[in-house]
DNA sequence: TATAGTTACGCAATCGGTTGCGTAATATGT
DNA sequence: ACATATTACGCAACCGATTGCGTAACTATA
């Protein structure tokens, strides 16, 4: 069993052909079922396995799906890409990741490789840099399809998974404001980004609705990197009007400066009411605990998974590009509600 | 741009035979520089893109690097995957990611369809339910290397990458024992599993040597899964004698454990003294803070690949099986200090 | 200038499946 | 029994790069 068996060998030692080999593996129809029994049954038992390299070769598809992630490891994106890969292997599609680290350059870097290594199909969450897309055309150009997850771009004909971040936004923001919040700060991620334009949105347009000033004060602008709080906590300090409610655009810097407030003396929600976004698991551990938006990782990442996959399956008309909006869900906790 | 172009139309094209075109592209020493040049800035300009399928068949390899863990969304795992990402990236590896799920079974599929897809080399952290382990043999029977991390066993020739799960045990056990805490539970892992097996062994190390009593109250084995804190609490409350410091296994569930004690009335620290197991981010967000033992996952993740690729491109020996054992840390916060 | 040694490149086999087309053998219809 | 359809399989080209071996042209040595 050192040497590699090919379906060569299991064609002599059958006395048939290696075409007839290759069909009756692949159960195509043209072999009849003795055939294919006493193939299927010989290989098995002389622990033939298929050289993919040869099968890709001579096919030009590699059942392989590529992945470009900012980050592996944040909650929100392990959730996604486990959701993902649990699709994939149920259908035989083995998963390539790999990350651009918010870097524009590696995310090039990484579709030029994947596009070599011949996947066929790309998923992509944008990287925080990325503001030029043309390393995508060739997959385009190539008709492999691509699809864009959670950090989206708009790109003709590609379909894209995401919440509805703009309602999201609406939503943690009006909650805020039923609770009696008159001075809202938005602490938002890197606004070029959709999903955070779109919850900076959602946040302006429930100010509007609920004839709210929005002053430029009423906004923050960062990369969201918790370490980073400090200038957050400055801005809340400089600020001429009291801020009574500050709404997060994730949950790792709303923690964060949830504990350099209280460090501050200040409580919360009594004198300020926060609101996160992701539903990320220290929502939960975090006293006060943390009203959030859940934002279903999992879920996001099985049905862009199955969305692909039908793509490729050809059970979708490759065309309409559907865009999914996943619901989202307002989760109330102490954090922000205001009879405390 | 739409056909493909292969290396024999850019031979015809600068009237070279396709060996040279395919030497001069691998910077082979046998093709003069002046053709090299030509030839790789026609490709360039043509856009040619290297067909892999092609390129693997006749190499008999694929730059790829397999990866089996029980979960990707975990903290620790997908930390460490982004640290085995990142160095696989520099040394232009592509990683193929597959999830156990805990299922012995899902492993074996996986590493079936890992050995068919060519993978260069196999890193496996090892399912809950895994006992058997001849899904390996046939990556060691073609000289593929493969490296157990984490959650590993013993297997001749095999690197290994962990932290010394017995001292850790002991370490955080010695740390409760010195807080003053006489009658300590283990709340741990599936034994069979060398990681929670050696924690253990360290619990009952510590005990032995202060002369600490160990019955099997003691010990309550678990799957860890947060959700089934209850039937931990069932533990604690049925004892006997109380507990008076508890050491889990993993920080998920220390902190579901502490809301429920909380919940009960019980203080802590001092009532029952508490330590943890990963550093999780959450252990820093409890109240009170969680004493941990920091298992670096990045660091982890970042070695075994190092590890990996000094195999594949030769500069270790592959028969040293080098077992790397990483520092852990104790980090002891309020949740097991005494005078408080 | 004859000989040996280099340099630079081409020939052709090889990696191992896949698949369009052709055909012998068998089945079906009248 | 003869024409036609169907079944079951083989032939051989093909996918696109890699590489051992051979050799023409050129350089260095005596």
């Amino acid at each position: 069993m050192d040497k590699k068996i090919t379906i060569y060998d299991l064609a002599e030692a059958l006395n048939v052909s290696p075409a007839t080999v290759s069909r009756a593996l692949n159960n195509h129809p043209s072999i009849s079922f003795n055939t294919k029994k006493r193939i299927v049954s010989y290989a098995q038992s002389s622990g033939y396995r298929i050289n993919k390299f040869a099968a890709n070769l001579s096919k030009q598809k590699s059942n392989t799906i590529g992945v470009i992630v900012p980050k592996l490891n944040s909650p929100f994106m392990s959730d996604a890409l486990s959701g993902i890969e649990k699709v994939a292997n149920e259908h035989n599609y083995n998963l390539i990741i790999s990350q651009s680290l918010e870097s524009e350059q590696k995310e090039k870097l990484n579709a030029k490789t994947l596009y070599d290594s011949g996947v066929d199909a790309l998923m992509v969450s944008l990287a925080y840099e990325t503001t030029n897309y043309e390393h995508f055309e060739i997959f385009r150009e190539q008709k492999i399809p691509l699809l864009f997850f959670d950090r989206v771009d708009y790109f003709p004909n590609c379909p894209t998974i995401l919440i509805d971040n703009r309602q999201a936004g609406f939503d943690a923001t009006e909650h805020l404001i039923q609770q009696g919040c008159k001075n809202i700060l938005h602490v938002s991620g890197y606004l070029k980004r959709n999903a955070y334009n779109n919850r900076f949105n959602g946040f302006k347009d429930a100010l509007y609705k609920h004839k709210l000033k929005f002053t430029p004060y009423n906004l923050y602008e960062t990369d969201l990197d918790p370490k980073k709080v400090e200038f957050v906590m400055e801005h809340i300090k400089n600020s001429k009007e009291k801020f009574d409610g500050i709404f997060f655009a994730n949950d790792a810097m709303a923690v964060a400066c949830i504990q350099a407030l209280l460090k501050e003396g200040v409580q919360i929600p009594k004198d300020i009411k926060i609101i996160g976004f992701n539903n990320n698991p220290v929502s939960e551990i975090i006293q006060p605990n943390l009203s959030t938006i859940n934002y279903p990782g999992y879920e996001l990442g099985v049905l862009a998974g199955q969305s692909i996959i039908s793509h490729l399956k050809g059970n979708i008309n490759i065309q309409s590009a559907e865009s999914i909006l996943l619901k989202h869900e307002l989760i109330v906790r102490t954090s922000s509600i205001s009879n405390k």
